[in-house]
RNA sequence: GGAGAGGUGGCCGAGUGGCUUAAGGCGCACGCUUGGAAAGCGUGUAGAACGCAAGUUCACGCAGGUUCGAAUCCUGUCCUCUCCGCCA
């Protein structure tokens, strides 16, 4: 959620950093509304202020036994204004609160201008592309000739869009579940979460999904709850309301959890196999930092991020989105893809992302800042990683001709094996 | 699912209709004291809106209602805790 002093004392600015994101954004309608219940507000409280000088009278005259008919006359009429004047207030702030929760937050200013993906810009890659020197082939067959995925059995039981590990399969991927979290406690101060993995609406609107993306997520109707579209909203939502302690700054959390994700609208669109799913799994890393701070820190979580790629010896690249491409609550993001040699594509495994305040602000997440003053912190969140999409390229890179898989040096010791055959 | 208790400032906690502009404590800040620290003493501090400020108003989970006036009474709702039931 925007700050609506800032977007009150520089519309300008921000209409021009949020075309930026979408060229149809408009905040007349919220300068509109705020006008509107700043005048009503004023006149609300010169009334309040009568009412409550006048009814203190009240006491005094009948502790002195005087007669309080006359004041009672005046203070009905205003009783009566006031209500009207309360009512529309609600529902004019109520308007305006509802109106800010649907817009995005404003791209950082180092953001690179464009439209859509396409105008991403490539920061790095070490992408070598390893030369195979016989015919390789893409995960799904991989997967099928080892025996361990299984897309039908799964689209038996759940339609598509599940994975079924089987075996080997199971095991890699609790491997490099169990590996990428064993990395971040061991050379970062994260501390592990657990979390639920269904949470209450206003949850998912401390982290931007609600109100606006309610249709990308599965909703439990009976209790109304949703399934975590990814882990960053629950660890996000552990310290909503919560006033932190700028001594116990910055915080770094970590959260393995199931994804769901509806992906609707999305039939067809790289969906083969692994590369689209409904039910995933991830490693998420959520940072509370001072606001100072945030921008070292998406560096650093960048980077914590694509260590993982090189341990896997899995050729990635860096990439920085466009304004176009931002996500609603993000303010700057980089992409971590990795290359599938047999599909031939760069896949999307990480997005690192600096919040500023927008989910703060939304889920009432403060500090106390050196002044002893309590603001808004600052949040980030970067996938560390997401696996369908590793597990896929990672069993095209390390094919052998023979059809095996080599396992390199950091996942041996959580496969208990050099090689899948 | 059934029964009960409760939700007040950063935290704890008093408060059952009008000097409550929320007592008291903890914490925090500053000062005194001290060789230094702790303790002690003193002073201050408290969320939100509008405003340069003075100030005004709002805020006692949330939403309604009663009343001239609500933290306090009524209704609904959410959440937390305890007990019972069910259960991996």
């Amino acid at each position: 959620m925007l700050d609506i002093k800032k977007i009150r004392n520089n519309s300008n600015e921000v209409t021009q950093s949020l075309v930026r994101k979408d060229k149809n954004l408009s905040i007349n309608h919220i300068l509109s509304l705020d006008n509107d219940l700043k005048s009503l507000t004023t006149e609300l409280n010169n009334l309040q202020a009568e009412q409550n000088s006048k009814s203190k009278e009240v006491g005094i005259l009948k502790s002195k036994g005087e007669s309080t008919e006359l004041v009672f006359k005046d203070l009905k009429v205003l009783s009566d204004k006031i209500k009207d004047l309360e009512k529309e207030q609600r529902s004019l702030s109520s308007n305006l609160k509802n109106a800010l929760l649907e817009i995005p937050n404003t791209p950082h200013e180092t953001s690179p201008d464009g439209l859509s993906e396409k105008d991403n810009i490539v920061v790095s890659e070490k992408g070598v592309k390893k030369d195979f020197n016989f015919e390789i082939k893409d995960h799904i067959e991989l997967g099928k000739q080892l025996d361990i995925l299984d897309f039908e059995v799964a689209a038996k039981m759940s339609g598509s869009g599940f994975p079924l590990y089987k075996g080997d399969g199971a095991l890699l991927e609790r491997a490099l579940i169990n590996f990428m979290i064993d990395y971040h406690l061991k050379n970062f101060n994260y501390t592990e979460f657990f979390t639920p993995y269904l949470v209450k609406p206003e949850s998912a609107v401390t982290t931007g999904q609600l109100p606006k993306f309610s249709e990308d997520m599965y909703h439990i109707e009976k209790d109304d709850l949703f399934l975590i579209p990814t882990a960053e909203v629950p660890l996000t939502n552990i310290h909503k309301d919560d006033i932190l302690k700028v001594k116990d700054l910055p915080k770094y959390y970590l959260g393995y959890s199931s994804c769901f994700r509806r992906e609707a609208g999305s039939y067809g669109k790289d969906t083969r196999g692994l590369l689209r799913v409904h039910q995933f799994n991830k490693v998420e890393l959520v940072k509370f930092v001072e606001p100072e701070n945030s921008y070292k820190e998406l560096k650093l979580l960048v980077k914590q991020a694509t260590n993982i790629l090189g341990l896997l010896e899995l050729d990635y690249r860096i990439i920085e989105l466009c304004t176009g491409d931002l996500s609603f609550a993000a303010a700057k993001c980089f992409d971590l893809e990795v290359w599938a040699p047999g599909e031939k594509k760069w896949l999307e495994v990480s997005s690192c992302s600096n919040f500023e305040d927008f989910q703060s602000r939304r889920g009432n997440i403060r500090f106390k800042n050196n002044e002893g003053k309590l603001d808004f912190l600052h949040t980030l969140n970067g996938s560390g990683l997401a696996t369908p999409r590793i597990f896929a390229a990672f069993i095209e890179t390390h094919q052998n001709e023979d059809g095996t898989i080599s396992i390199p040096d950091c996942l041996q010791p959580y496969m208990g094996k050099s090689e899948i055959k």
